[in-house]
DNA sequence: TGTACATCAGTGAACGCGCGTTCACTGATGTAC
DNA sequence: TGTACATCAGTGAACGCGCGTTCACTGATGTAC
């Protein structure tokens, strides 16, 4: 195992990975230290606390998710069913891999409010954006309700993860994107 | 303080009013005792653990919820709009009341598989029969993708609960349903 | 180059705390005569 | 009716455990001469 100069990042590193396999519930300092391979007391010489440690971790793991995911589409190239479906995958994959991270800390809001450098909900600012610039391009309804839209589609990004979380439910498919794209354009009347 | 002969009866309704009010987040047995003005033990007397306790007190809690909430309207009765209205507007009550008591349990499965007595999502099943009879009625388009329409309004009464327990977003108005209504029967498009 | 000392990141046993849970005990109530 | 005993729901101090956190100590590294 290569000696890390940098214990800090080494710690956030590890945290990072460990709250993308198994979520923040239950994520101990012992096992955070372990999985590192250095003392149990060590963390204290970098953090003040577990949560310095875990609003740190947080970030990083939002980050490397991002990585991971691809472009957003331009307003006014291609399609717009394409651009839009593109979209929905886009914040599923990025809700299925963040929000189980954060649901577990619903308790305890002294970590959340340490994540104010993390500029949040930044797929959703420039998804609604892309919306806005679609209509104007005339590609979508003068008088469509965007924001609405927005709504519409973030939620079912937050349900589809939430229902996978949640064990009372018989099945939980991923939805049909296309589906959900044609309604959300064409509306059920 | 009346003097209640059933204290399983008891102790039940105590934590749900608690799980009503604060949630499952930090719930303790003595917390529940003390607010039933008992004894920390005598809960085991009469439930073999804490989350046996908790479950029946979720599900006590849900039927206390759903008690206050209005009746939904029958398809084919009045207008389509107020009714999809309606529906969403139960459906964000719901989930306000009962939502935060599931987040908060998230990471203990255990008490989560004991509520299989109830019949969970009854709403929704009850939302997609609605829509399903209006659209067989000719008041909702022949072709009209109603399960994608019910994953979207689900979605939107999870997203506008979670977004109020994450404290990370500025600020979380509950959305205008007349709105959602008009978006999810005309489209954007 | 060799030696003595200072530094300080890292160590891990130990601490305090709150939790769920247990169990010897209490004391009000019911029963037998 | 009165007395002795049995029952048992309820009590709350105590237990074991895992957690976050602390701190006296270690030992590798850098520095002075």
């Amino acid at each position: 195992m290569p000696r890390k100069t940098n214990l800090r990042e080494q710690l956030i590193a590890t945290a990072a990975g460990m709250i993308a396999s198994q979520g923040t519930a239950g994520l101990t300092v012992r096992a955070i230290a372990k999985q590192a391979g250095v003392a149990d007391g060590v963390l204290y010489n970098h953090f003040s606390d577990k949560e310095e440690l875990l609003a740190q971790s947080l970030i990083t793991h939002v980050r490397n998710v991002e990585a991971t995911l691809g472009e957003l589409p331009e307003a006014g190239s291609g399609k717009v069913e394409a651009n839009l479906k593109a979209h929905l995958e886009y914040g599923l994959a990025l809700h299925k891999a963040i929000l189980p991270a954060f649901t577990g800390l619903i308790g305890q809001p002294a970590v959340l409010e340490r994540l104010g450098e993390l500029e949040n909900d930044s797929w959703r600012e420039r998804f609604t954006a892309y919306l806005h610039a679609e209509r104007e391009l005339g590609r979508l309804r003068a008088d469509a309700d965007v924001d609405s839209a927005v709504a519409l589609i973030v939620g079912i990004c937050h349900e589809t993860v939430l229902s996978g979380l949640l064990p009372h439910n018989p099945v939980t498919r991923d939805p049909d994107t296309d589906r959900i794209v044609a309604a959300v354009l064409t509306g059920i009347r």
